[in-house]
DNA sequence: CGCGGCGTAGAACGGTGTTCGTAACGAACG
DNA sequence: CGTTCGTTACGAACACCGTTCTACGCCGCG
């Protein structure tokens, strides 16, 4: 061992290879933990190896030791997101009721975490957590008399449509430089939106110029709404094929 | 001019600068029209500045001359895609149809480029295709009797449907890598997916362990149906508010 | 003929994901 | 206790990316 006497100074050319060695061991929970507080603060963009690895006090080596590159690790960041989503006890009566209240919460939980639901859209969902959410749903509509195949289609249409409105919502909410004041930033970039629209050629596009307000609405949950309350009817018409569509 | 006598050898350090400068010229069209054929034949994630420069035998730097940047030149790759979507001719006897029937050609254009429902989703639609595709789901919408607001959110969700349709498709297909059979390449990944699904323990996920063939059905069209069907039934529904939900 | 402007593109900057090879560590073993 | 060995950590490097700077060559105009 190359103990060196502490009363002694450091040899010439001899650096302290690690000044601080002591963080606590790099593990796959705490790289993931840190890449989400990364993406919580400054969105998915700025979870790179890199960042996550600076994050540490590391070089961006070390963490492919832990997690097999970023694909795995924005997966596991997925999954680790949806722990958060809190599952209802199946109440079969309540049925069409619980699957929008479900569908809210994973809404609610997709948009805290800014853009993750980058990651969940066209990714078939591997991790524990995202399973049990899906497990529910099928419990839930199982339960509600859903036809099998209509419950296997109508989860795969139902992530889809959550995933899709949580990237939607983010366009408009998320993209904002740091710094800047969020609502004053979405002010701008709306009013320009519509100003475009209205400056548009009413000959060519009528109904786009007549109905700028309808289309510009940012209420992004009277659309979420709108859009859940459409879906559940509609697999709700499948339970009983004799009741007439 | 420094034109060299043709019997005359080459000075020393003096490189015809230009080998080919008899290239077409750059234009706005035919860069788009370039990107396009790459993201055709290799995939979103190729069109990069310097893929495209390469194929037009040039430099990056000479395409900012007529695109501001990556972002501006996907806008105007979607919408030269867009300008492939047939537009049907309004009847408002049959609206229903005809709006399943633009979307469903909106999947044909959109899966037909691979993932270029990427850039579509989490994007306004400002080019003139996109607008034209816009105006007339809201014609055919209003003809229908669909009140304004509901027009409004309808575009919007429809939208996010189709994008969020094509995104999902595209995992499944278009991941092949180049030079590999791209129905075989699929086959190994269900299967991979499908053994993963019956392996989980069965008591945790009994609803999608009992589920696996509903729930990987390779049917992208069958999904597409199911929640194009669902969604106008779902719009339809508003056409007189008086007549019950 | 001279010249100015503009499209072109080489080089470079700062970033990315990922890999290589080496250095340090802890535990097991003689 | 000394040595060895497998595992982990990580600086450096590679091949890319988007974008900008800047010089250069060509064309049309005066």
């Amino acid at each position: 061992m190359d103990a060196v006497r502490p009363d002694m100074p450091t040899p010439p050319g001899r650096k302290p290879r690690r000044p601080a060695p002591a963080r606590q061991p790099l593990t796959q929970d705490l790289i993931v933990e840190t890449a989400v507080r990364v993406l919580d603060t400054e969105g998915l963009d700025a979870v790179t190896m890199r960042r996550v690895a600076q994050e540490l006090g590391t070089g961006p080596a070390s963490l492919y030791a832990h997690v097999s590159g970023k694909d795995e690790l924005r997966e596991l960041m997925l999954d680790r997101v949806a722990a958060e989503i809190r599952l209802p006890e199946p109440d079969p009566a309540r049925w069409q009721e619980q699957l929008k209240e479900l569908a809210t919460e994973i809404r609610r939980v997709w948009t805290a975490h800014r853009d993750i639901a980058k990651v969940s859209m066209g990714g078939i969902p591997t991790g524990p957590h995202l399973l049990a959410v899906a497990e529910v749903q099928l419990e839930l509509m199982r339960a509600g008399g859903v036809p099998p195949r209509i419950a296997g289609l109508a989860v795969d249409t139902l992530g889809m449509f959550i995933d899709a409105d949580a990237i939607e919502d983010t366009i408009y909410t998320a993209r904002t430089p740091p710094g800047e004041d969020p609502w004053e930033y979405f002010r701008g970039h709306f009013e320009e939106i519509t100003a475009y629209f209205r400056a548009l050629p009413a000959d060519r596009f009528p109904n786009i110029v007549g109905m700028v307000d309808e289309l510009t609405s940012p209420s992004g949950d009277e659309r979420f709404q709108f859009g859940l309350d459409i879906l559940v009817r509609g697999i709700a018409s499948y339970v009983a094929p004799r009741d007439g569509d």
